[in-house]
DNA sequence: TATAAATGTTAGTTTAAATTAATTAGGAGT
DNA sequence: ACTCCTAATTAATTTAAACTAACATTTATA
């Protein structure tokens, strides 16, 4: 029961924060090359935060704040237990309100993530349990990502679309949630969490895929099959 | 119909264009004291952007931008016509965000306003239809106030609650809403828009005034008798 | 092993927004 | 007219967060 410190955080920290969580979450080691790649994926102030002395320099910032450590032999990125506990207050903001667009205001899925990077900065605590009270305490956001705090985990048995076989019938896990123009299409071929579907065919040779969900059948590369996580079933 | 600038305004300015809106609805001239006055009164960053200087500095960055002037005598500020469209936008943002946690999530009317404060910055226009449909098009705020954009115009029958004779009746129009504990008291005592009420008593020599509404009496100064607007019936 | 590519740091600037401390400009009162 | 108070400005700093350009360090690979 130490005490963690509840910190007033910048805006930009707390994207900072939530980055690393999500490169982390993809079970990827957080590099400041890494994370300078993935600050782009954010709408705020459009290409800001990208360059590599400027996250050089926030980490350092982070560090000092007793968020982070970073290895002296400079590769490896990792939370402290304060870093880590704000990191899942960030992240719950975050699809709380992907949750909360979603489920309340229809906004459309290829928009919520986007939405709720603005929103996320913008809940109070307080209004947080408000809003998880309306909406029912969900447990995962609508790309089916775990909401830190509720006790969801993520399946042991989920993998990678692009892991899986020929023929094979699954469940849609979880889909990537920061690529507009690919969610539009994913959504549009009923490519969404909680959707049961079929392999048709994995070809090695041209690293394409082909599922069918719900009558609607979807074709994608490789690297998008690595995104989408699926529950063989 | 000349383009206005949309402009991507930072938080602070943003802030900024709604205090000088505030101060104009309330009648009152816009200097640059009073300006540091009111932004003391936002939540953000508690204690921030109130000093003089600061205050002078940011205005003079928003002349530049083109929302307002500032007469040569130093006397007084106004909107151009891109400053009051900007300023609408952010206090419809407001507005609408304390109706939203109000109606939606059952926040209490005391902290509406500051709640409002965080989310004003981070509602999209996309976002703003959709809460704008969610909530029926209202039309004015949880403390009276039009919510811009929306036809309504304030009641030209309204008047100062310390204004009224002794022994009238009159309907609640607007209630302050920027000091957290006077608002307790008030919707503690039923004193909240569209309440039918009753003035007692006011009293000049004490200055005074009590009022009934809905079987709750409540008694306060001058002061926030000039802050509680009504029609009276 | 040498060299190229990838990765990270230093150095020097920039911008927005804030601060304090000291100074000036305008009006009101005696 | 002089003094005083209020209002506003100037000056000099500070901080967070970003940038570019140049340099340094690792890793990989021919």
């Amino acid at each position: 029961m130490s005490k963690i410190k509840q910190a007033r955080l910048s805006m930009a920290m707390e994207n900072y924060l939530l980055s690393i969580f999500r490169i982390q979450e993809e079970g990827e080691t957080v590099t400041i090359t890494q994370l300078a790649e993935h600050l782009k994926t954010l709408p705020e102030g459009e290409g800001l935060g990208t360059s590599l002395p400027s996250v050089s320099a926030m980490l350092r910032r982070m560090e000092k704040e007793g968020f982070i450590d970073i290895e002296t032999k400079k590769k490896i990125i990792s939370f402290t237990r304060s870093g880590i506990a704000n990191a899942e207050i960030i992240v719950r903001k975050h699809r709380l309100a992907e949750r909360l667009v979603v489920d309340l205001f229809g906004v459309e899925l290829y928009r919520a993530h986007t939405e709720a990077h603005l929103l996320e900065h913008a809940i109070s605590p307080y209004l947080e349990n408000k809003v998880l009270a309306k909406l029912g305490n969900p447990s995962i956001s609508p790309y089916g990502f775990p909401i830190p705090g509720s006790n969801y985990v993520i399946n042991k048995k989920a993998i990678r679309l692009s892991e899986l076989d020929s023929g094979l019938n699954f469940v849609i896990d979880r889909i990537p949630e920061d690529d507009e123009s690919l969610l539009k299409y994913l959504v549009e071929n009923n490519v969404v969490p909680g959707q049961a579907g079929i392999l048709k065919d994995i070809n090695k040779s041209t690293k394409t895929i082909s599922i069918l969900c719900a009558a609607k059948e979807s074709f994608f590369g490789f690297e998008v099959g690595t995104l989408i996580w699926v529950i063989p079933s």
